[in-house]
RNA sequence: GGGCGCUUAGCUCAGUGGCAAGAGCGCUGCUUUUACACAGCAGUGGUCACUGGUUCGAAUCCAGUAGCGCCCA
């Protein structure tokens, strides 16, 4: 049939018979059985370029016309493109496409043509607003010829080298503002100067605009900026240089004329049925003038407006006065603020504005950049990893949350929860108008598949009363009443915030309780301080530094985590326990505390910024706080206070190994006082080595004072009755008065696990120091600090098993 | 079809070559000890999706497989 033509029905027309691999043939032709299509296909396909996108691709392809047979209203019209309508084909004009499809299969029955219909599930596109199938339709549209090196070129050149190409230094992170200046060729202006965190999307950006297409900025909508070209067509002797703009075959020439002169472009073409036509572009600064003009020569605005990306794409210039600052009274902004730092926005924004911004900036400002930074932030899903939507009530509002759980634990969860490596689950939880409790709802499956609240919930107090879920509301499935009243969304997940909001309050409360106001003292010199305040100091420093790193590669989440291991974890589980007995008469510690607490509200404040501006002047009302090489300079509100400094000098790293010895001993005995439900009050006696001794009187109360130690004493020969022993850094410690009758089946059971542990220990550790390729390759450190694990691993088995042959 | 991720405790997530894999919630036990029960102390809980490889050593690096998500076409 190669090269074949055959007449269309009803229309007439003869067209030509092309071959393409568009077509899907079917099985019995060599089709993928695989492939539905194949299933039904039969290897013909008739084309329509000027209706389907992908039969336009084959039109271009084979030089198949594209024949326009719809008005804009998409009726069938002859007057938009299509010309031979044949005798038989008038009746369908007018018609609407749908009575059209309809009338045509009827008119193939009619005739004896038609052979079949087959049901077919596809897809097609429908219109987001009116939910009516879309229609391709050939039409003239505007383009930015962002292909141009001007704008997808610059936007190439503005990537960090070291993250271009999947750059060897994208996968450690990169440091801030590296521009690889010293490179030979100098670089322009902008050049390198944009940043992806984390790293990974710079291949997104630079994927996008290596693949970019010239961009359609026409839009058929009622909102937007309009486009301000200007047109009209105009008689061929008007036309000053004729012969090029018919030699461009319909492109549009660029020209001189009066439009210029006012500072606007202009531009002549010839259209298809020849009539020429002249465009103008109006320059924001010749509206007064220009448009009058035009309209009064005849000439029409383009009816679209352009693609609100293209305006958002301005956003960093007009935001700031461009173009003309002086106009708007915002004189300097631009040079201040463009570039900015730093961009925040999600995944798919890359390439819709970031991209655009980029280009523009650049193209407008000499090559400048918008930011430096891009930071790409995590997307929060519902509990079932689906996009949360109004249609779906499966989202929360942050009014509710706020509501529910305060503001700063939002805000407190949000930061800790976003992590820069996956998006992050929400299950969505409901609060019971009827006792406001919190619960989970009942779900059931959409019929788009999606797992939704069920529309009517019982409450889980009383399953009497009915409940309507955000799901029932939004799509009408429900309707709340005062029977069923709406439930609130919100989740769980934000308890994490709210308890940390009441444990730094609480904790403030306490330390207010046991300072003195005094003027304070910021030259207290805490190398002068007993073991726990150096410990809290060094520990101090240590959650500055991990929150600054943590800033610096906006790792939110991480600075979170710093914030809330240091204040609970340190600060109230340890530092403000070990303080209790000493602190209401030791000024010196007092203005440890002060300071502490201090620092402690300013590294807070970014993440919970209501509690802590509420806690700061009671704060303040202490006393300066500060201590040598701690800095915490005054300040009248929490949101001004300076960044707190801790000189490098003031870290104390032998208190920092001391106290986590400390720590090793607490814990040992109050693990064995919860496993044998020692009561709190209860004061034990604890008899050890010299060594041990040493380290609790070093500790200055602490370990007695978490611990529930009445008594220290040394070892005594005979071993007393009743003592229970325990290993500690591979020496034998008993506790004394530590039950009124001790279980010793119990402590035989419990000594044996600590021998059987201890012994898979040591297999480990010998099975390391063993293979020779462990000692000759790996860190001669790492080989040291193993056999001091070993040694000290069977120095506790050995006295596990002291204690064991003194039970029998 | 192309690209980028993800799969670790019941749940939500950390952990990019080296101690015995962590946190929060949940669960269990004890404690209402004058900051906090939205708490404290302790405990239970994991063949790090699967298969192979590199390495003295792999949750971590490489290849493949399976499943899930997003972006682009």
């Amino acid at each position: 049939m190669r090269g074949k033509k055959l007449r269309l029905p009803i229309v007439g027309r003869v067209i030509p018979i092309v071959e393409d691999d568009y077509v899907v043939m079917a099985v019995e032709q060599g089709g993928d059985p695989a492939d539905t299509k194949a299933q039904f296909a039969t290897g013909f396909l008739k084309v329509t370029p000027a209706h389907d996108p992908n039969d336009w691709e084959i039109g271009i392809r084979h030089g198949v016309a594209a024949i326009n047979v719809m008005a804009p209203d998409a009726s069938i019209s002859d007057r938009h493109g299509w010309e031979d309508v044949s005798a038989e084909a008038r009746a369908f004009v007018g018609l609407s496409r749908e009575d059209a499809r309809t009338a045509i299969v009827a008119w193939f029955k009619a005739n004896g043509l038609l052979e079949g219909v087959k049901p077919y599930r596809h897809s097609v596109g429908h219109s987001y607003r009116s939910h009516v199938p879309v229609e391709p339709y050939l039409s003239e549209q505007w383009y930015v010829r962002v292909t141009d090196d001007r704008l997808r070129g610059a936007a190439l050149r503005s990537m960090n080298p070291a993250q271009r190409d999947g750059g060897a230094a994208a996968a450690t992170g990169v440091a801030h503002g590296a521009t690889s200046s010293t490179a030979a060729n100098a670089a322009a202006v902008g050049d390198g100067e944009i940043t992806f965190y984390p790293p990974r999307y710079a291949k997104t950006f630079q994927h996008w605009h290596e693949n970019i297409r010239d961009w359609c900025i026409s839009r058929q909508l009622w909102w937007g900026h309009r486009i301000p070209v200007w047109s009209a067509e105009v008689a061929a002797n008007d036309v000053v240089d004729r012969a090029a703009v018919d030699a461009a075959r319909g492109e549009l020439v660029g020209c001189n004329g009066a439009w210029r002169t006012m500072g606007c472009s202009e531009a002549v073409r010839r259209r298809p049925d020849g009539v020429y036509e002249r465009f103008v572009c109006v320059a924001e600064h010749a509206d007064s003038v220009a448009i009058p003009a035009l309209t009064a020569a005849g000439f029409r605005q383009d009816e679209d407006v352009l693609d609100t990306w293209f305006s958002s794409a301005l956003w960093p210039l007009s935001t700031l006065g461009w173009p003309d600052p002086a106009r708007f009274d915002m004189q300097g902004l631009l040079e201040k603020w463009n570039p900015s730092a730093v961009l925040s926005t999600a995944r798919e924004i890359i390439t819709l504005w970031v991209s655009r911004m980029v280009m523009f900036n650049r193209y407008f400002l000499g090559g400048r950049v918008p930011f430096k930074h891009v930071f790409i932030h995590a997307m929060v899903q519902d509990g079932f990893g689906q996009k949360m939507s109004k249609s779906l009530g499966n989202g929360v509002d942050p009014r509710d949350i706020i509501q529910t759980h305060g503001a700063d634990a939002m805000r407190f969860t949000l930061v800790q929860m976003t992590t820069d490596t996956q998006d992050v689950r929400m299950p969505v939880d409901m609060v019971d108008p009827w006792s406001g409790e919190m619960f989970s709802p009942r779900t059931i499956t959409d019929a788009a598949g999606y797992t939704v609240a069920d529309p009517m919930q019982v409450s889980p107090k009383d399953p009497s009363k009915k409940i309507t879920s955000a799901y029932g509301a939004a799509t009408g499935k429900a309707t709340p009443s005062t029977d069923a009243p709406l439930a609130l969304n919100t989740s769980a997940r934000f308890d994490v915030g709210r308890n940390f909001a009441n444990k730094v309050w609480n904790a403030t409360r306490f330390a207010l309780g046991n300072l003195t106001p005094v003027a304070g003292d910021p030259s207290v010199d805490p190398a002068t301080r007993p073991l726990v305040d150096r410990w809290i100091v060094a520990r101090l420093s240590h959650a500055l530094a991990t929150y600054e790193r943590a800033l610096a590669g906006y790792r939110f989440n991480d600075a979170a985590d710093a914030t809330y291991d240091f204040v609970w974890r340190e600060v109230c589980d340890w530092y403000l326990e070990a303080i209790k007995p000493t602190v209401k008469t030791d000024a010196a510690q007092q203005q440890v505390l002060r300071t502490v607490l201090d620092a402690s509200l300013r590294l807070l404040h970014p993440q919970m910024p209501f509690i802590t501006e509420q806690l700061w002047p009671a704060v303040a009302a202490t006393g300066q706080a500060g201590l040598r090489g701690v800095h915490v300079p005054a300040a009248p509100l929490c949101a001004r206070a300076g960044w707190p400094s801790v000189d490098a000098s003031v870290t104390d790293r032998a208190a920092l190994a001391t106290f986590g010895r400390v720590q090793q001993l607490v814990d040992e005995i109050r693990t064995l006082r919860g496993a044998r439900q020692v009561l709190p009050k209860r004061k034990i006696t604890l008899l050890a080595p010299a060594v041990v001794r040493a380290l609790v009187a070093e500790a200055g109360g602490v370990i007695e004072a978490l611990a529930g130690i009445g008594e220290v004493a040394d070892l005594p020969t005979e071993r007393p009755a009743g003592a229970v022993p325990i290993a500690f850094e591979g020496q034998e410690l008993l506790l004394v008065n530590f039950a009124d009758a001790v279980d010793l089946g119990a402590e035989r059971v419990r000594l044996d696990k600590v021998v059987t542990e201890k012994l898979r220990l040591i297999s480990g550790f010998e099975g390391k120091l063993g293979n020779p390729g462990y000692l000759a390759k790996a860190k001669p450190e790492l080989v040291a600090e193993t056999r001091a694990m070993l040694d000290e691993a069977k120095a506790d088995l050995d006295a596990a098993r002291r204690s064991l042959d003194a039970l029998r």
